[in-house]
RNA sequence: UGGGGCGUAGCCAAGCGGUUAAGGCACUGGGUUUUGAUCCCAGCAUUCGGAGGUUCGAAUCCUCCCGCCCCAGCCA
């Protein structure tokens, strides 16, 4: 098994992160690499987080070194500790370990400022009196220079004794800021003297009240990577442009440690916002239930939904690092916890539209223990007992009145398998003449065919699931669909993303019923209800009443022939 | 029309001057099956955005062209 494992992995290409690294590895440029996942903690992760965070805690783990978890923590306005939380929680849940090293960008405030003084008394940074409308028009446009800032040359001493007045409190927000003093001119927009230090006049969620001065983005990422002796700093495209930067801060300030940026594609996947502000927005706006609605592609969403951390690693292997913009199908996901699923899920029985056969010649008071395996391919998985008796529900969509030729199902006088049960042949049906429902089927059992083979050879073409109506449990059952009714909810700039929800993306079923085993069932409890898909119990699931979310259907080759 | 990137099948993605151009998803056909599931087997790019060039040999090197993405926050 081991063996097979290391095998596999071995036959599997190299993403070219991971060539770069195996590469600084054997010319002896790094002993041993370090990464790192700096989330900023503003909202919740989301698949896309999990790409990142399964290269970057992925690499550390091939490589048996770490990987730090830094909460970019740079604007308060913005950040807060629930997010924390809840970042840690689902990092943790997709099964990655940072140690000790948990660390925050706040942690290196002093450190930043200390640089940031360095910096001025290197004529390399000034503090700026331009408001943001006069620093736009001073920056320049895309295929024109920017102009300096008149306060561009002040003196080293005047520029420390402004910056300290900043960090003091004593000047307004928005009234000057720090800058980089790098090249008005440059082609690059962020090396025209970026802004490194702001004022802002908010308490942080780690250091209080302790700063009115916050390091941008830029300035403070490098060099928290710097102090960490990260050594491949890997980020997504949009930060290709800000590479120079980063480089320049770690150059001029002559950092113990030089990491290297490396980018990568973000993913994109089809029928699904993932930016967190839209979250961010689905969620303040009441259009799905929270952050973990399970039709949010959030990783508490995912888990509410059903998907293992393995099958979201595993989906994350698959999709590969590279630097083309794509977009992943979702039936790639959806393919990647089927998988999981299918080796591990108990099979089930479950009636999620339930129609009453009453099977006639049955006799009434009677209950047989029928046996079922929990996983067809997998007998150490053991079996239980299904309760038959006189009266049973099936699914409404296994029987039709008219059926086609094709259909291997219930339909008059046609014999089909109750799975592990017998043979039954309808006989007849109750049609309600006003609504045309059909209210009750009639079946006759054959006696010979106990536990599905019938003693004479005969063959039935279909199978189907059943529960017993009088051991039945009652449950609710969550089903999903896609979120958003197009691919790409994002594309048109003039109309709005929610404009393209999918009215149907959840339809709830409150008649279900499921085979008595499932009784008391823990939320969490992930199972596969046969021919139907696989579901889990949701957290909001109690023993008087039973809750199941779908995870994702079966594949279903009838439906889609028809 | 400045700068930085990216173009290999319907969707991802290997490929790193000499291979029949990996693999996965999707799709199609066949087999097994008490889940129309799973599983198995087979098929699925004479061609790598286009055009030239270098070379005995090019998806891989060079030139030009075309297309797409990102950048003008005191966001990250």
């Amino acid at each position: 098994m081991a063996t097979s494992e290391t095998e596999i992995k071995a036959e599997k290409p190299l993403d070219f992160i991971r060539q770069i690294i195996r590469d600084d590895l054997a010319s002896g440029k790094h002993k041993t690499p370090v990464t790192r996942f700096p989330p900023e903690p503003n909202g919740f992760l989301h698949i896309g987080h999990a790409k990142s965070i399964c290269l970057n805690f992925g690499i550390a783990l091939e490589n048996n070194a770490s990987c730090n978890l830094r909460f970019d923590d740079t604007n308060p306005s913005k950040e807060e500790t629930e997010y924390v939380e809840s970042i840690k929680n689902d990092v943790k849940w997709l099964g990655y370990d940072w140690g000790d090293n948990l660390f925050f960008s706040s942690d290196y405030f002093d450190n930043l400022y200390d640089y940031a003084v360095e910096l001025i008394r290197m004529g390399k940074a000034y503090v700026c009196c331009l408001d943001a409308e006069e620093m736009r028009e001073y920056r320049g446009t895309l295929t024109e220079a920017g102009k300096e800032s008149p306060y561009r040359n002040r003196s080293v001493e005047e520029n420390i004794d402004l910056f300290n007045r900043m960090k003091n409190g004593e000047l307004a927000e928005g009234s000057h800021v720090l800058r980089a003093k790098i090249d008005m001119a440059s082609p690059n927009l962020n090396m025209r003297d970026p802004v490194i230090y702001r004022i802002m006049k908010v308490d942080h969620h780690r250091t209080g009240s302790k700063w009115c001065i916050y390091p941008m983005y830029d300035y403070t990422h490098c060099i928290s990577d710097a102090l960490e002796n990260i050594t491949h700093s890997l980020c997504t495209l949009e930060f290709e442009d800000h590479r120079p930067l980063y480089d320049w801060f770690l150059d001029v300030l002559k950092t113990p440690a030089h990491p290297r940026q490396i980018e990568f594609a973000r993913l994109n996947l089809s029928y699904t916002v993932m930016s967190k502000r839209k979250l961010m927005q689905l969620v303040s706006e009441n259009l799905v239930s929270g952050w973990d609605d399970p039709r949010m592609l959030t990783i508490s969403g995912l888990r509410r939904r059903g998907y293992t951390p393995a099958s979201i690693r595993n989906f994350c292997d698959e999709i590969g690092i590279g630097k083309r913009e794509s977009w992943i199908d979702m039936g790639v996901l959806e393919n990647s916890i089927r998988n999981d699923l299918n080796e591990i899920a108990p099979r089930v029985m479950g009636v999620l539209d339930p129609l009453k056969v009453i099977i006639t010649n049955y006799p009434e008071e009677q209950t047989e223990e029928i046996e079922g395996k929990n996983h067809p391919q997998k007998p150490e998985m053991g079996t239980r007992k299904l309760p038959f008796t006189r009266e049973i529900y099936v699914e409404r969509s296994d029987f039709m009145e008219e059926p086609p030729k094709k259909f291997f199902r219930l339909g008059p006088g046609r014999e089909v398998r109750l799975r592990y049960a017998y043979f039954i042949t309808c006989t007849d049906f109750v049609k309600d003449e006003t609504t045309g429902e059909i209210t009750e089927i009639h079946c006759t059992y054959d006696p010979e065919t106990y536990g599905g083979n019938a003693p004479d050879g005969r063959k039935v073409k279909g199978t189907i699931h059943w529960v017993s109506a009088v051991h039945g449990v009652p449950a609710r059952i969550h089903l999903y669909d896609r979120l958003f009714n197009i691919e790409n909810p994002d594309a048109d700039k003039d109309v709005n993303f929610k404009e393209h929800l999918n009215p149907d993306s959840l339809t709830t079923l409150t008649h279900s019923v499921v085979e008595p085993s499932l009784a008391g069932s823990a939320p969490g409890t992930r199972v596969q209800f046969e021919r139907q898909g696989y579901f889990c119990v949701d957290k909001d699931s109690t023993d008087e009443s039973l809750i199941f979310n779908r995870t994702v259907g079966l594949r279903d080759s009838w439906k889609k022939k028809k």
